[in-house]
DNA sequence: TTGCTCCTCACGTCACGTGAGGTGGC
DNA sequence: TTGCTCCTCACGTCACGTGAGGTGGC
C-alpha cells in the first residue's frame, strides 16, 4: 500500500512515516514512479513503534527491539547485557508512568467534575 | 529551599526547573544574592507539573491548569468552553495512552523474559 | 584558597509540525 | 485541465540535555 493508506489506518502522519523511515525503522519499497510501497504487515509495525514511542522508548532502542518482535520473541544474537539492562530500565519507566498517568487522569477527571458541576 | 533541594526532592534536574519558571508555571521569589527561593508547596506543584507532562499534556495548558489544582478543583471564573473541551480531549488521550503503555510494558516484559530464557 | 552551589547565556537534540515547490496518475 | 496523492528539501517547535564562563557562601 501506499503511505497514505498506511497513514489512515494506522492513524500516524505521512509525515511519522517518513521520519520513522529516516531513522531506519521502516525500510518499504519503491514502485516505479518513487511512491513508498508499503506491506501489509507494516500496519502491525507502526502500531508497535507508536507504542514504545509512546512509552518514551527511543528510536535507537526501537531499532533494537524491533527485530526481536519480528522473529516472535525468539531473539538471541545481538542481545547483549547492556541492551538487557535498557530494557529493564525501559519497563521500570513505563510501569511508574502508568502509576502517574492514572494518578493524572484521575486528576484531570476531578477538574473536569469541578467544572461541570460549577457550569 | 534553593533549586538544589527541590530537584533532589522531586528527582527533577534544576534545568527543567528554570525551564518551568521560564514557561511561567514556577514563579519563586529571589533571595538577595539571586538565588531562586522555592516554598514547601512546590514539591507537589512540580510533581503534578511532570505528571501532567508525562501525560503529553503541554505546558500552555498546564498553566491553565494549575490554578484550579491550587484552588482545590474549586475553578469556576477562566473555565471556556475551549479548555473543557481540551481537557476531555487529554484525558481521552491518557486513557489510551495507559492501554497503550500497558500493553508495551507486557511486550517489553516478554521481550525480556524470551531474551532470558536463551542467556 | 578549595569545593560546593548557584547564576545566565547559548547551542545541541529528539520527535515531531508545517509549509514550499514540484511530479505522477485518474 | 482539474484535483488528488505523492515526492524532497528545509525551517520551526517543544521539552528537554549539556556545556561555557562567572558568582556567592561555608
Amino acid at each position: 500500500m501506499r503511505i497514505g493508506e498506511l497513514a489512515a489506518r494506522t492513524g500516524v502522519p505521512a509525515r511519522l512515516l517518513r521520519y520513522y523511515e529516516d531513522q531506519e525503522l521502516l525500510a518499504p519499497e519503491r514502485a516505479a514512479n518513487g511512491y513508498r510501497d508499503y506491506p501489509e504487515s507494516f500496519v502491525d509495525r507502526v502500531t508497535q513503534i507508536r507504542g514504545l514511542l509512546d512509552a518514551g522508548v527511543p528510536t535507537r532502542i526501537i531499532g533494537q527491539i524491533l527485530p526481536c518482535a519480528e522473529a516472535g520473541t525468539i531473539c538471541v544474537a545481538d542481545a547483549s547485557p547492556e541492551l538487557i539492562a535498557t530494557l529493564e530500565g525501559h519497563r521500570a519507566q513505563m510501569d511508574a508512568r502508568i502509576a502517574c498517568l492514572t494518578r493524572n487522569r484521575d486528576a484531570v477527571d476531578g477538574y473536569l467534575r469541578g467544572l461541570r458541576s460549577r457550569a
